[in-house]
DNA sequence: TCCAAAATCAATCATAATCATTCATAAGCA
DNA sequence: TGCTTATGAATGATTATGATTGATTTTGGA
């Protein structure tokens, strides 16, 4: 392999994945180590990449903060906790199901590393996994212009032709006698699919959430485990007598 | 063999391989190694290719196909005039498809009036529908992260729901003899499909686009109308032997 | 928090590959 | 023959490469 296919490889593979790591490069080029890290140096010196520990990024993109709405900025240091909790139960190279909302939203830099595969129906989602580099699929649909979902036939069909190991779905309510409730009939019917084709299912949640009843739909979600931040100690008690509940410490 | 076969050899590879190593050449043209190397010089000299430690790459532009960023500014005046000519034959509540790409993305402003109803395997058009208040389907499928483009088995089997009045997509290069051409052979399987789907197929291009063969798949669109700008007189005359041809006028 | 193990790094060196140059031979042509 | 051009082999110089070393950074656990 010549020296210049070599280091238009590594920056097309930039391009695509926004970040690259030096072992996967000795894996695929057959280069040494040392080569592929003179390469690197190399095109850095240029201003091509920009070295990090372990490999290399796209140069000067890491000041770009994502701008958001109203919506999705309150809450949004705990739902950053609750989301970093979440991640935790990512395991290396795990099929993921994200579903459409803020929560799951923030759940995309803490799995990055985990070289997950991650199907979504939500289109915010897909524009953020793409852009940090993870292995994309979405389930199509129709798309509901104000949260950005994808639902309907469309979107259930595709979801049946998936599995996941985890897949983690957002609420709207919780409540001790009434479960889980979501405004949108639709979106209802896409997170229980999901949640039907997945060996655990995570349901996160802020603590705005808790004991209240969202004018709609039921969702009859038994076996999935709930991540829950600042509920008072009586309501986690009855939580707790219907299902499994993870508490994100502060 | 002679040196001007020799030269033409080297020449034709380079533009098949984009790259080419001196002992290859040296293992298929029976040629010694000095006599390459002269070869290689003098082509240089010629600003026929560019040598490099090992062998020689094609001049000036580098070999990684520009990314979406860079894309999308270039012709862009010539896009929009093309994508707002395009859209002038889309009907009141029409059901569309919009292709991947730079210039079905121009589309958007000039059909929105038109109430009609867009399916795309766009990741970025997707976004601009929604922005746009367009009723919108994706099809879903596993996301290309260079071109933000849906494709595979995802897409396909979704296209399958679809029936579209008019169907718009793009191509990397056309050619009187080799048609349309694109460089991803999922990327043209979905182009195909969402065409047989259609009853109307619309090609768009601008000039840069024209007599040129873009390395790989070749697309079999016969019964769909071409729509570019700038194209020679005579270069036109061959290809209205082969299908329908509107021009856009400056 | 701190420490130890693991991973990654920069620097160095010897080796291997490639390079430009030179020279001698062979072929084509008047 | 005499002249030019193309070729291939040989030389030492230059460049790229891979392995090794010890230093540095990160990671994971006490």
């Amino acid at each position: 392999m010549l020296t210049n296919e070599r280091h238009d490889y590594i920056l097309r593979m930039l391009e695509e994945k926004k970040t690259v790591k030096l072992q996967d490069l000795v894996e695929v080029t057959d280069a040494s180590e040392s080569t592929l890290r003179r390469d690197l140096t190399e095109l850095e010196s240029m201003g091509k990449l920009e070295r990090v520990f372990g490999g290399a990024v796209l140069p000067g993109r890491n000041l770009q903060e994502p701008s958001m709405d109203d919506k999705s900025t309150r809450n949004l240091k705990e739902k950053k906790s609750i989301a970093e909790y979440a991640a935790s139960f990512v395991q290396e190279g795990d099929s993921v199901f994200l579903d459409a909302g803020t929560t799951t939203l923030q759940m995309i830099p803490f799995i990055k590393d985990k070289n997950p595969v991650v199907v979504t129906n939500g289109l915010p989602l897909a524009v953020a996994l793409n852009e940090a580099g993870i292995t994309t699929y979405l389930t199509g649909g129709m798309l509901k212009p104000r949260t950005g979902a994808f639902v309907g036939a469309g979107a259930l069909a595709a979801l049946g032709a998936y599995h996941f190991d985890i897949c983690f779905l957002g609420v709207n309510g919780i409540h001790a006698d009434y479960g889980y409730t979501t405004p949108d009939p639709e979106e209802a019917a896409v997170k229980k699919k999901a949640a039907s084709h997945a060996r655990k299912t995570y349901i996160l949640a802020d603590h705005s959430k808790v004991n209240k009843v969202s004018f709609a739909t039921i969702m009859d979600l038994q076996d999935a485990a709930l991540i829950v931040d600042g509920v008072p100690a009586e309501t986690l008690q009855e939580y707790k007598k219907i299902t499994t509940v993870k508490v994100v410490e502060k």
